[in-house]
DNA sequence: ATAGGGTTAG
């Protein structure tokens, strides 16, 4: 086979091999064999290898690329200023920054030679890096050793000081410039709009001498996402004289951003070609602007075309099945991501874990979450709120502190989560006890939401005018959300002052919608006080205001069915509703 | 130098 063949011509010619192992995308398969014939104590022949692995790396299998290139290095004996460059270049890619600097750190230790290749590659890592000390101390040492008259490095510091935040110092090396190239404009360009400053870019951009596709792509992409015009960011598109791949996947992305699906489609239906990167767009659109079912439709769409999803794609799929809970569609992407190989992420197991809890599978999540090394933030807030909204309350909280004993990161969102599961299961001293340590034990400041939580676990136990008590006294401005919360416990607990107080508040902050009235009538009428039923029913219809029609989705063998309140045409599903009636009756 | 991803009460 092409392996055997590869061997053979191994043992001849190992550059030919390399050249043509690169040009076949095998270079992976016969990098074992390479290192058995010892073709690595050669460091020319090694770093040429290694840098032919690095080469090859693509987004969806970057951490099988870093292993082998770890492991190729770790083989040779004395690296050369190519071989550490090359891992420096391997991880200075959005991947690995922080091990990026670490080899730097290492070379200069081992007393390899830094050259003008080195320093474009460590500044693009520190550009990364949050804080911008390491960034001017390389300054530094590339000053002194005139490095910054090469073009490459000079354009290395531009992006990184306009990354880290100092737009103004990377101005100042771009104005120190004698010759320009093409790539200090869109430096200069890129780095304006990465803090926001469009007119800046624009300026540069109506000045630059000549123009190429990158310079287009980040102003459309600054003007669409950045700023939300995509009005400008389409004049720019129609302007442009050739439109690469990335100018229409910006354009698209922008569209979807602000939600307008139509024209995001009617540019996707028109591109000359398409790659994952588009699918995922329109994909992720839909997922995110309420049209989960579009979303799972277009990734079919994608299959059909031949198109292989990666993990980006994956994730917008299965957040479109957690958003329907379509138990069936989503576990079918998880057995796809496996059978396909395609690497699993922090990310794309937490997408996993969310759809698996929306669906009501909790011992599919469980297991999941359990059996991952690493976990973010995310992860365990999914995890969190999964077992609340499904009910395990208790072993929300007992996650909660395991999540401390492991020194776990948290964030706002987790507490959110936390005190949620609280209010469902009704464990008002443990959320009163875990609100108080928020501030003084985990440092993070309540926002209106928490204490939003903290209305809603008095309010679900009962306590009703402690919950008024909090949201009089807290810090900001309460919002509409927590009288409405007050409101609701008022129901469950019919209190008709303090429902008359919250209504009061929600006219007063303009949020009195026509939810607002119902609630209010039906406490009016469960307490029997007719006459000031009639009254707010008399005040809605004076304001134009009706009751909304409710809309729920199902999956059935696979299908998806929409329904809207009202509408009878599902029928085999009321035939099941019906029998379940009957039997719940019959009990 | 340019394009895509996960969590928020009812």
């Amino acid at each position: 086979m092409a392996t055997t063949s590869f061997s053979k011509l191994l043992s001849q010619s190992p550059f030919l091999c390399l050249q043509i192992a690169r040009t076949t995308s095998q270079i992976l398969q016969i990098h074992a064999q390479l290192i058995c014939r010892a073709l690595l104590s050669d460091p020319f022949v090694a770093s040429r290898l290694l840098f032919a692995v690095c080469e090859l790396s693509n987004p969806s299998s970057v951490h099988l690329t870093a292993a082998y290139a770890e492991l190729i290095f770790s083989q040779i004996n004395h690296p050369n200023t190519f071989a550490w460059n090359t891992m420096i270049r391997f991880h200075s890619q959005p991947s690995n920054p922080l091990r990026a600097l670490l080899f730097f750190s290492q070379m200069r230790k081992n007393g390899s030679f830094t050259d003008n290749y080195t320093y474009p590659f460590v500044l693009k890592a520190c550009a990364s890096m949050p804080g911008r000390r390491e960034g001017v101390v390389v300054h530094g040492e590339v000053v002194k050793r005139g490095f910054d008259e090469d073009s490459f490095v000079r354009n290395g510091l531009i992006s990184m000081y306009c990354r880290s935040g100092d737009v103004q110092l990377g101005r100042k090396i771009f104005d120190g410039y004698q010759s320009r190239d093409l790539v200090s404009w869109n430096s200069m360009i890129a780095g304006y709009v990465s803090c926001g400053e469009i007119g800046e870019a624009q300026k540069l951009f109506d000045a630059m001498p000549d123009r190429d596709a990158f310079s287009w792509a980040i102003l459309i992409d600054g003007c669409g996402k950045k700023i939300g015009d995509v009005g400008r960011a389409r004049e720019l598109f129609d302007a442009m004289p050739v439109r690469d791949l990335v100018c229409w996947n910006s354009m698209i992305d922008g569209y979807a951003g602000l939600g307008m699906m139509g024209p995001a489609r009617e540019l996707f239906e028109a591109m000359p070609e398409r790659n994952v990167i588009s699918w995922s767009i329109l994909i992720d659109g839909y997922v995110r602007h309420g049209d989960p079912k579009e979303a799972l439709d277009i990734f079919q769409q994608m299959l059909h075309h031949g198109m292989k999803p990666d993990k980006v794609s994956a994730v917008g799929v299965i957040s479109a099945c957690a958003q329907l809970g379509t138990l069936d569609q989503g576990r079918w992407v998880h057995l796809y991501l496996k059978k396909n190989r395609i690497l699993f992420d922090v990310v794309v197991q937490t997408a996993l874990i969310d759809m698996y809890m929306k669906c009501g599978s909790l011992d599919l999540a469980r297991r999941l979450f359990y059996s991952m090394r690493k976990r973010s933030v995310v992860t365990w807030n999914v995890m969190i709120v999964g077992l609340g909204a499904n009910g395990y309350g208790g072993e929300a909280v007992e996650l909660f502190y395991q999540m401390e004993k492991e020194g776990a990161l948290m964030d706002d969102l987790t507490f959110l989560a936390v005190l949620t599961a609280c209010a469902h299961a009704g464990l008002v001293t443990k959320g009163w006890e875990i609100f108080e340590r928020m501030r003084s034990d985990f440092r993070i400041t309540p926002k209106a939401e928490h204490y939003g939580c903290l209305v809603d676990l008095l309010g679900h136990a009962g306590r009703l005018h402690e919950a008024r008590n909090v949201i009089e006294t807290m810090p900001m401005k309460p919002t509409s959300t927590l009288w409405g919360s007050l409101l609701a416990a008022c129901r469950t607990y019919r209190c008709v002052d303090l429902a008359e107080v919250s209504v009061e508040q929600l006219r007063n902050l303009g949020a009195d919608d026509s939810g607002v009235y119902v609630l209010l009538s039906n406490i009016y009428a469960e307490e029997g006080m007719w006459d000031d039923v009639w009254r707010i029913r008399k005040l809605m219809s004076a304001r134009g205001m009706k009751k909304e029609v409710g809309r729920s989705v199902i999956e059935v063998n696979g299908r998806v069915h929409e329904f809207v309140n009202g509408d009878v045409s599902h029928l085999e599903i009321f035939a099941v509703l019906w029998s379940l009636s009957n039997n719940v009756a019959s009990v």
